[in-house]
DNA sequence: GCGTTACGAGACTGGCCCGTATCGTATTGC
DNA sequence: GCAATACGATACGGGCCAGTCTCGTAACGC
């Protein structure tokens, strides 16, 4: 969606070309100055364009404006997935929690909890967030399908909020710095084996 | 903190007294232009001014800025702490859980989303945000602790861990809509009974 | 009635930004 | 060389807003 004419498309049109590095340039100081801290709105593609040091008619020419280039910038922070190795369900569950909110770009972080209004209010930056995460949700799924097949795992769990359980008590910690008693290096596995085992007395 | 001359402070000043109905009518269209949809730098002063009824100096003689009025704002949404009866242990940890988020003024949850980029920006509203919750989570602290003591809990379990993955669920679904898949109505009890009762195997 | 302060309304300067247009220059195919 | 398109820079009109100030008016103590 929304490519525009985001430089590289095919028929070779006459006159110079447009330039790659200006392409790069422009998202790479998108991102840096969100990571800065500027909100998505106070974002101005004037202070794009200065950081990038590029024209401003440079990004209007690629994009229709900050809605789109947006768009584009985000879906860089797509990380790669976490692959969890199958032989512990311990081990896979602790990888996929310890992954939730870390990216390969150390900006996502910071960029992350600048989104979530913007993910409440815009229908399109809805979707692209669920794009992002959906894969994330279905890597757990099929972990705890597969804890259940073994027999690891109770069958008549609710799969959903199994991960939810997982899934909660990083990402507030991460995106809403809930609780600063907390400490996020031994988090994924002490949730794992909370939610693994319960707390009630046996 | 911050409070201004925020009108009702007592030596009787002579001229004409401060209008209570215009700290009312500001405040109140300070929250009101919030929850419906306005980001929080979004927010102008001549906005809130024309909202309320009000001239913009009315603002400006009570409060030094957005910040100032916007903290005091906020504090309104306050919500009434629930009130765990101490009968039963798992209709207690369903009564918090289902409070997160749910606030006596309806415009709280439209507008807590709108908050995480600054409460991750400026430590004066990271501050409010704890003074918040935290005195829920200290309601739940103690529930659980009662179930320790009780010999419901394990006493070996980690409490600050416990909260998170009881808050967590909860949080990431009314604040980050998280999950469609999820139903929030449902959700409390059976995050409840799934931290419980654990998950694997008996 | 008088001094004092508050009120709503709006004028005003100054700043930041949008999106477009226009410079002179650079890079491509033909 | 020439047409075509891109480049960075900058100028431009228009809009929104911050904060201050000035209206004419209203509400208080004395």
């Amino acid at each position: 969606m929304s490519d525009m004419t985001s430089t590289a498309d095919a028929p070779r049109s006459p006159g110079r070309p447009r330039s790659l590095r200006a392409d790069e340039a422009i998202i790479e100081a998108t991102l840096d100055l969100l990571a800065e801290g500027s909100t998505i709105e106070a974002l101005s593609i004037e202070a794009i364009a200065s950081r990038a040091g590029v024209g401003k008619a440079t990004i209007y020419r690629r994009w229709a404006g900050k809605d789109a280039l947006l768009l584009d910038a985000l879906r860089r922070l797509k990380g790669i997935l976490p692959q969890p190795e199958g032989h512990s369900l311990r081990d896979d569950l602790i990888l996929l929690v310890g992954a939730i909110g870390k990216n390969v770009d150390p900006r996502a972080s910071k960029i992350m909890p600048c989104l979530v209004p913007e993910v409440n209010r815009s229908p399109d930056h809805f979707r692209l967030y669920q794009n992002i995460i959906s894969p994330r949700r279905q890597l757990m799924r099929e972990v705890l399908r597969r804890g259940i097949s073994e027999g690891l795992l109770r069958p008549d769990i609710d799969i959903e909020v199994t991960m939810a359980l997982l899934t909660g008590p990083m990402l507030i910690q991460r995106v809403l710095q809930w609780n600063p008693e907390l400490d996020e290096q031994t988090l994924p596995e002490q949730v794992v084996d909370a939610v693994l085992a319960g707390i009630l007395t046996r």
